[in-house]
DNA sequence: GCCAACGTTGGC
DNA sequence: GCCAACGTTGGC
């Protein structure tokens, strides 16, 4: 089992979203990185462990915990013209983009980016690297173990 | 709104 | 295959 962070704009699709969503899961989808893409296909299983990040809002960090509930599956926005995530190179042969059905664990505190920073435990998180933007990023059992029992506690 | 950092595109 | 131009991300 793996350790994931997957980042969402709240505004778009928040903890709380995820709350209401039915148990069978949501569809994680959108997603337009190939890096990102490669995750869910290759490595994202279900029963992985995921940390819900809010990103682009006023206190960006983990808000809750989900799991993974599906492996990954053609994201179908990517043939629908009137999607903002349509991808006229994509078919139904030879797709390009996957989404994974993501399931809401719980809420937590909102914890901040500022605070993640703070700690050495934490130096080598991906999120934490400069300049990364991957919406998807892998997180070590060490960092999900002292950030689920430590500091979300 | 700014801007650093990064990814993608496309001409050559 | 290089690389300049452009677009996007996302914290601040």
């Amino acid at each position: 089992m793996r350790y994931w962070l997957m980042k969402s704009e709240p505004e778009e699709f928040s903890i709380d979203d995820l709350a209401r969503a039915p148990r069978r899961g949501s569809a994680w989808f959108g997603v337009r990185n190939y890096q990102a893409r490669n995750f869910k296909r290759d490595q994202m299983h279900i029963g992985d462990r995921v940390l819900f990040y809010h990103s682009s809002c006023p206190e960006p960090g983990i808000a809750g915990l989900a799991e993974v509930c599906s492996e990954a599956y053609p994201d179908k926005t990517q043939f629908d013209p009137k999607s903002k995530y349509y991808d006229a190179k994509a078919t139904h042969e030879v797709p390009r983009w996957v989404s994974v059905d993501v399931r809401f664990i719980k809420k937590t505190r909102l914890l901040p980016l500022a605070e993640l920073r703070e700690h050495r435990e934490l130096a080598g998180m991906r999120l934490l690297a400069r300049g990364n933007r991957l919406s998807i990023t892998s997180v070590d059992p060490d960092e999900w173990k002292f950030i689920t029992t430590r500091l979300l506690k």
